[in-house]
DNA sequence: CGCCGTCACGACAAGGTTGTCAAAGCCGTG
DNA sequence: CACGGCTTTGACAACCTTGTCGTGACGGCG
C-alpha cells in the first residue's frame, strides 16, 4: 500500500565513483581521475565530457581512498585534543586553528578530554587510526611518551597550553609564571600585603606555574608568606566561592585575591558579592572572560590570548607539514595585564 | 658530521600494516584481521601470537581502508557545521554532540560558517568527500537543496537551531517565537507599554521568529506598535550599543528593551551602563550568557538550552544511523524564562 | 616513405583492509 | 581405513583511487 503516502524506505542510491564518471564520459577511469585532479595531457573534448559527467552525477571524490593510494598519504585532516570544547579557552583555540586550517583546505577533528588521561590516549588513538596529518594537543596526562610512535611515523605534534612530558615536541605556552607574578606585583603596588592565592588543581602544570609566579613575586616584594592564604585544588565556581567565603571570614582575612583561573575568578566574585565586599577586597584574575568589563567593579585580569596561541600552534604544525624538521620549538606567549578596577582597590586602612 | 648532535632528519618509520602483523605472528593477513576484529574461529595460540605482534608493533588499524572495504562503508565520524566554533552557543552544541558520539566511538569533524552560505556548502562538500556517516548542520544558507544527494546516499542529516529550506530532514529548534512572546508578556506584566525590539540580522530565520513572537505578544497585550522602536540587523556588541543609545536618547524612549540575542543583550547592557540607566530601563534578553547573574542588575533572560539541543540532535542522528527511516521529525525545545532582576524593573512614572 | 619522438590514453598494480570461498586439517563413525 | 562433517586457515577479489608503464596514433624529419 505504498501509494497512499506511507513513508516507504526508498533504497539508497550509492554514491557515484570514478568508474561511473568514466563510464558516462566514455573514457577510462584513469582519464577521469586525471581530469578530476587537474592533471594535463587530456584532450579538451574529453576534459569537457568528464566535467559534464562529474556535474551530472554530482561526483564527490573519496578522500579516504585517494589518501590510501597517494604517496604522501595525507588525509587533509588534523586532530585537536582539548580540555573541553565548551569552554571559552578551548573553543578559542579550536577556532584559531580552524582558520589556519581552512586556508589550506584542512579539516579538524576535535575532542574533549575533561582532565582524563585515559580519554587523552583514546582520543589520540582514534585520531591516529584515521591517519590525521597532525595533532594539536592540550595534554592532561603526566606522560606523553605514548605518542612517540606518532612522531616516528612523521605525524607532527604540537602541544598547547601545557608542556609535553617525556617527548621532544613543539609547544606553545602562555607565560603563566610571569603573568601571575605581574598580578601580585600589581596588587602590591596598590598597597596590598595580604594577598591570597586561589588556585586550580595542583596536578595541572599551569596551576603550578602560576603559583610559582605568585611565590616569586611575594618573595620579591617581601610579602608575608601565609599558607593559610593559599587555597589549591579549586576546580569549580562553587568550590572557589566557598573557599573565598571561608578566607574572608577568617581571623586575618586577605585584603586582595589572586584567582589563578577563569572559574575560580568567577567563584571569587560570587562570594565577594554575597559578602558585599566587592568594592573592598581587591581581585585580579588569571584569564580574561566575557563580561569582565560589565561587572561592578570591572574585573582586572591577566589575559591570555587563546586565539594567538591557536594561531601560533597551527603555524608550527603546518611548517612541520611543509617539511620543517628542525629541533622542536617552544613558544612562550606574553600575558597582558588589563586593569579595569577590581585590582586597583586599595587595602582598607586597619 | 651527524655525530655532534646536529639535528638530523631521521627517516620516518612507516606505520605497520596488517601485513606486518601477520608476518610477525606467522599467520595470514586474513587471520590477523580476524583477531584484530575479534572474530572467532581462530585457535587460541594464533590469537595470542597476533596479539603479541599487534602490541609489539603498536599496530593501528587504518580506519579509512577498513571503511573503504566494509559493506556499510561507515567511517565512524560525523560532521558538524556550526555558526562559529568560538561562540558559546555553537560550542555547547558541539560539546553535547561530542558526548553522545563519544559513547559510540564516533568522532566529530567541525567547522564554522560565519553566516557565509558559500562556506556552508564548501564545508559540507569537504565532509562529504570524507564520507562522514552523518551531518548536523546549523544552516545559514537560504536553500539546503544542495544536500539532496547526501540524503539520497543515505547520510542522515539533522538541522539545528534553524529550519532547513527545500529539503525534508530532521530538525531541532528552540521555541523562538514562544520565548520572545513570553519576554514581552513578562515586561507587559511588569507594567511596560513601550518595549523596544533590538534584533539580529533580519535574514536570520531565528531573528524573524523572535520578532514574530514580539509582534504577537504586542498585539495580544494591545501595546502601541511603534516602528521607531524596532531596530533590526544588529550583529555586534558595538552596533547594539549604538542603537540602544540612540533609542534611549530619542524623544519618546522605550521603558523596556527586548534584546533578541546574546551579543545584542550585551551591547544593550553596555549602553545602559554608559547612560546610567541600567536600574531604570528594564531589559530581557534572548539567550542566557555566563555572568548574567553577576551583573548589576542581574539580567533576566529567555534561556535556550544548547546542550539539550545538541543532545536531541545527536539522538535523532544516531537513530537514523541505526536504521530509523520514518518521516523527518521536527523537535521544538521550550525556552526557560529566568527572572533575575533587569526584567522586573517597573517603568519610570512619567 | 620510413623512422623517431611526443602525446593521449588506458591496462594494470598497488595502497590497507575485509568478504568469499575453497582447501586443509581434525575428529569420530561405520 | 574410508568417509562425512566440522573447524581453522589462507588465497584471492574487491572497495576507490592513483602511480607506472606500455600501446597506439600522430606529426615532423631525413
Amino acid at each position: 500500500m505504498s501509494r497512499n503516502g506511507d513513508p516507504v524506505a526508498t533504497p539508497y542510491r550509492p554514491r557515484p565513483t570514478l568508474h561511473d564518471v568514466a563510464a558516462m564520459a566514455g573514457v577510462s577511469i584513469k582519464t577521469a581521475s586525471r581530469v578530476v585532479n587537474g592533471e594535463n595531457g587530456v584532450t579538451p573534448a574529453k576534459v569537457a565530457a568528464v566535467r559534464r559527467a562529474v556535474l551530472q552525477l554530482d561526483y564527490r571524490p573519496n578522500v579516504s581512498a585517494s589518501a590510501l593510494r597517494r604517496a604522501s598519504g595525507r588525509t587533509a585532516a588534523i586532530g585537536m585534543v582539548l580540555e573541553d570544547l565548551a569552554n571559552p579557552f578551548s573553543s578559542a583555540l579550536l577556532r584559531a586553528v580552524e582558520d589556519a586550517a581552512n586556508s589550506r583546505q584542512v579539516l579538524i577533528l576535535a575532542g574533549s578530554v575533561d582532565e582524563d588521561q585515559e580519554r587523552e590516549r583514546s582520543l589520540v588513538r582514534a585520531f591516529s587510526e584515521r591517519r590525521v596529518d597532525g595533532l594539536i594537543i592540550a595534554p592532561v596526562g603526566e606522560d606523553q611518551g605514548y605518542l612517540r610512535a606518532e612522531l616516528e611515523a612523521g605525524t607532527p605534534l604540537v602541544f598547547v597550553d601545557r608542556l609535553p612530558q617525556g617527548l621532544p615536541a613543539d609547544c606553545v605556552l602562555s607565560d603563566n609564571e610571569g603573568g601571575a607574578r605581574a598580578a601580585v606585583h600589581h596588587l602590591a603596588d596598590t598597597g596590598h600585603r595580604r594577598i591570597a592565592y586561589l588556585g586550580d588543581l595542583q596536578i595541572v602544570p599551569t596551576a603550578q606555574q602560576r603559583f610559582a609566579g605568585y611565590q616569586r613575586a611575594s618573595l620579591e616584594r617581601g610579602l608575608p608568606w601565609n599558607p593559610a592564604h593559599h587555597v589549591h585544588d579549586l576546580h569549580t565556581i562553587d568550590e572557589a566561592a566557598t573557599a573565598t567565603t571561608r578566607l574572608l571570614r577568617s581571623d586575618e582575612p586577605p585584603t586582595a585575591l589572586f584567582a589563578s583561573q577563569n572559574l575560580v575568578t568567577i567563584g571569587a566574585i560570587t562570594a565577594l558579592q554575597q559578602l558585599g565586599l566587592e568594592d573592598t577586597v581587591a581581585l585580579v584574575g588569571f584569564d580574561d572572560f566575557p563580561m569582565a568589563d560589565l561587572l561592578k567593579p570591572r574585573v582586572s585580569v591577566i589575559a591570555q590570548d587563546p586565539f594567538q596561541m591557536g594561531r601560533v600552534a597551527a603555524e608550527l604544525l603546518f611548517q612541520r607539514l611543509d617539511g620543517d624538521r628542525d629541533a622542536p620549538r617552544r613558544m612562550v606567549l606574553p600575558t597582558t595585564t588589563i586593569l579595569r578596577g577590581s585590582g586597583e582597590i586599595p587595602p582598607a586602612s586597619p
